[in-house]
DNA sequence: TTTTGAGTTGTTCGA
DNA sequence: GTCGAACAACTCAAA
């Protein structure tokens, strides 16, 4: 569609989705190819009735990533515009009053998302407005690979020999400077109208650990490819040390792309074949993965993937399950794990399979719950991992892990937290204790707590439940299904 | 269609 | 303390 008048400003919506970001943005880089002026917008679409509507701390990372996007976007000139309600409606509106002449954005892959979408797609349509779509999130779309009977893949290793080659991608190449705004007023609301941030205040303790912003993103990726990267196949798994990337809170808002991850990768080591970056990209693999999933099976937000665990006897025992959620099971590994992500809105992904195995197989309480507290709590919630890594754990997953594995908490402190820096810091009250004795405390002689801080049933708790018995207990349930 | 090989992340037991 | 086997037979991908 061209103006009437080809003097006039050429002007396009870009409608910012799960892609909060200036750089490798399709939707930007489709702008400048096509000389378009932008009229950035955000639209808040969720209610409280919607299922899976983004959770507190997920809430409280988006508020303050469009933030710093909308600072970013002023510097270059430009008027991030908010705005709460039916995208359909809104989007409409908006380009018969900016005479705009069309929207940009980034597809969705999710169940809300493609809903808001397709109806989004329609009315747009129906109005004669010309809109385009870009993948602005994912190395590649769930629909692009298949296997050879032409259906989608349900285990990880043959799905990322497919897709593996799609790690070698340039990011989209323009300047910031080469982005022209639109001066077409902002009909919107102001940012804090959207109403992002809880009504508690909790969450003000989570701006001392994240950074959120565009600029922040880049730079824990410098840190991961200076730090992290080649020694990620070890100390990745060691929660008491800085090992992992931290990327993920960036990536589930889209401040950074999966592209933009992997090409830096593969700057220092082309083929990627170094074993650090191999397992470094394979965990962007198991994203793709997620959405592939998801995407081809999309009840698994609720529903296990292996229809015979829907007969799982699950307990249901709000009482424990809220010992697990603050943190007070008896299990200090567990309990460590717990406190961090309460406290920072993050858990180091060793420890998520802990915890996980834990609620699941030891307090036999269904993976739901854990992947509803997961969903609120964590800055880096993302609908497809969160689903994907919790039907992982429970064993109804896209996995074919045998079902006896169990994960042994007292084991899996000893194995990765040697040294006991990470419980020790979520659980002061063990400073003390001997390392013999940090992940199974009440085994501990009464003489050897004497000389410590540690009161069990007092300033942490005894264990809510025994391993050697819920073990039995787990395989036994598993023997029912 | 049938068959075969292989599968993110583990634990326990006994030699 | 270390090491290999058993756990118990399942599901998917591909030949």
């Amino acid at each position: 569609m061209t103006p009437n008048n080809p003097t006039a400003e050429k002007k396009i919506i870009v409608w910012f989705r799960k892609d909060l970001r200036l750089l490798d943005n399709p939707s930007i880089f489709e702008a400048i190819s096509n000389g378009y002026s932008i009229i950035p917008i955000f639209i808040w679409d969720s209610d409280s009735n919607q299922k899976w509507a983004p959770g507190e701390a997920s809430r409280w990372w988006l508020h303050n990533a469009l933030a710093s996007l909308a600072s970013d976007i002023s510097k270059l000139g430009g008027n991030l515009s908010f705005y709460h309600g039916d995208p359909s409606s809104i989007l409409s509106k908006l380009v018969r009053e900016s005479s705009a002449d069309g929207v940009y954005f980034g597809r969705a892959f999710d169940p809300y998302g493609m809903e808001v979408e397709a109806s989004v797609i329609n009315s747009l349509r129906s109005n004669s407005i010309h809109q385009q779509s870009f993948n602005s999130t994912l190395l590649v779309e769930p629909w692009e690979v298949q296997n050879k009977t032409g259906k989608p893949f349900q285990v990880f290793t043959p799905f990322w020999r497919h897709t593996r080659k799609y790690i070698f991608q340039e990011p989209l190449s323009y300047h910031l400077d080469n982005i022209s705004f639109s001066d077409f007023p902002s009909s919107g609301i102001a940012l804090d109208d959207l109403g992002l941030l809880p009504r508690l205040d909790w969450h003000q303790k989570l701006h001392q650990y994240w950074e959120v912003s565009e600029d922040a993103a880049h730079k824990r990726l410098a840190y991961s490819l200076s730090s992290v990267v080649d020694s990620y196949s070890h100390r990745r798994n060691n929660p008491g040390i800085d090992g992992t990337s931290r990327l993920s809170p960036y990536l589930a808002w889209g401040l950074l792309s999966p592209r933009q991850i992997c090409h830096a990768v593969l700057e220092n080591e082309p083929e990627g074949s170094n074993r650090g970056q191999n397992k470094f990209l394979t965990e962007v693999g198991w994203r793709e993965f997620s959405y592939h999933l998801l995407y081809h099976y999309p009840t698994i937000t609720d529903q296990p993937l292996r229809p015979k665990y829907q007969s799982f006897p699950w307990l249901n025992d709000p009482d424990t399950l809220d010992k697990w959620k603050f943190g007070n099971t008896g299990y200090p590994m567990v309990d460590a794990g717990m406190r961090q992500l309460y406290e920072t809105g993050w858990m180091h992904n060793r420890v998520r399979m802990v915890v996980a195995s834990f609620l699941v197989k030891h307090l036999l309480i269904s993976w739901n719950e854990g992947a509803k507290w997961f969903w609120d709590t964590l800055v880096d919630a993302d609908l497809a991992s969160n689903t994907q890594g919790w039907q992982w754990a429970a064993g109804c997953g896209a996995d074919a892990a045998p079902y006896f594995r169990i994960f042994n908490p007292i084991l899996q402190g000893e194995k990765f937290d040697a040294k006991g820096n990470y419980v020790r810091k979520w659980i002061p009250p063990l400073d003390d204790v001997p390392k013999k004795w940090l992940f199974s405390p009440w085994d501990a002689p009464k003489a050897t707590l004497e000389d410590t801080n540690l009161s069990l049933g007092e300033n942490y708790p005894e264990p809510c439940v025994d391993h050697k018995f819920a073990r039995a207990r787990a395989l036994e349930a598993l023997s029912t299904i």
